[in-house]
DNA sequence: TCCCTATTGCAATAGAGTTGCATTTGCGTA
DNA sequence: TACGCAAATGCAACTCTATTGCAATAGGGA
């Protein structure tokens, strides 16, 4: 268990490192909860967690950022007006991009594999340039 | 042409009135601007045109949100952190709700007409929820 | 035309995110 | 292992979008 530890923390310090940033702790503990994360995760959220270490709320954001910049993180927006962070690479599994649904009502946000357009809206889609992110809003079965 | 015209603004009139709301020069000047406009506006880009007749922009955005409310305007937040409002019903082309391609580049906003899930990921949805919008972001053929 | 209440203008405020700057600290190097 | 410098941090001030309180104004039904 503590020699599990050991690893991530040392994997972690790398990929913080091979993104050619420092690896301080502020980052380190933001990648471990983004790690432990099913979902995206708000400036604020990471902040809150963050601020029982002393962490700054503009260190915080800057860190994301400055992660999402350099790739380790991918940073979008889903419709609520705050940014949300989620890990790149995580195992591979929701490495790539990938959609989300957005509950309209309690604001869960879920991510998606595999959603596909029809082949006619594809074409479609074309007309107007290169699909890179795709997003579905609705009411989700726990609010339905 | 007088005549058209003095027809639309009584169109309008209508319709704000049908709706529970007031005919004011504030609102019928927003819905004319929403009228000739190709895509969703924002906020500040209905502030911005109605300064000229002197509504402050506390009003321009009460009205915004109240007929939005009232059913006569969609709002929708496209990922940058604005509220884009359009016309819900207009000659019926745009009238429903329909998906909008967002450039990453440029921030341009596209509204599209049928765009569809393929069979399996309508299915793979509904284990979230009911899709009511669906938003595609990225790189707009004037951005490459 | 009159009156009631919806609406407006103005100013103050809320909340997310950003920035300037002095201080601290990773971490490559000697 | 100790040193030094650029990167990172904390703190406070600030930007931008959006919202709200309140007194004054004006639709529009009676």
């Amino acid at each position: 268990m503590k020699q599990q530890k050991s690893e991530e923390l040392e994997s972690i310090k790398l990929a913080i490192r091979e993104a050619g940033l420092r690896a301080t702790p502020a980052r380190i503990a933001t990648l471990k909860l983004l790690y432990g994360a099913t979902s995206p995760l708000t400036h604020s959220e990471v902040a809150d967690e963050l601020q029982d270490l002393g962490v700054d709320k503009a260190t915080v954001f800057r860190n994301l950022n400055d992660m999402a910049t350099a790739g380790l993180l991918r940073r979008t927006e889903l419709g609520d007006r705050v940014w949300r962070f989620e890990l790149v690479s995580k195992g591979g599994e929701h490495g790539s991009a990938h959609p989300h649904f957005v509950c309209v009502d309690c604001g869960t946000v879920s991510c998606m594999d595999e959603i596909k357009l029809t082949a006619g809206s594809m074409r479609l889609s074309q007309e107007f340039g290169e699909i890179t992110e795709i997003l579905l809003r609705g009411h989700c079965n726990d609010c339905g």
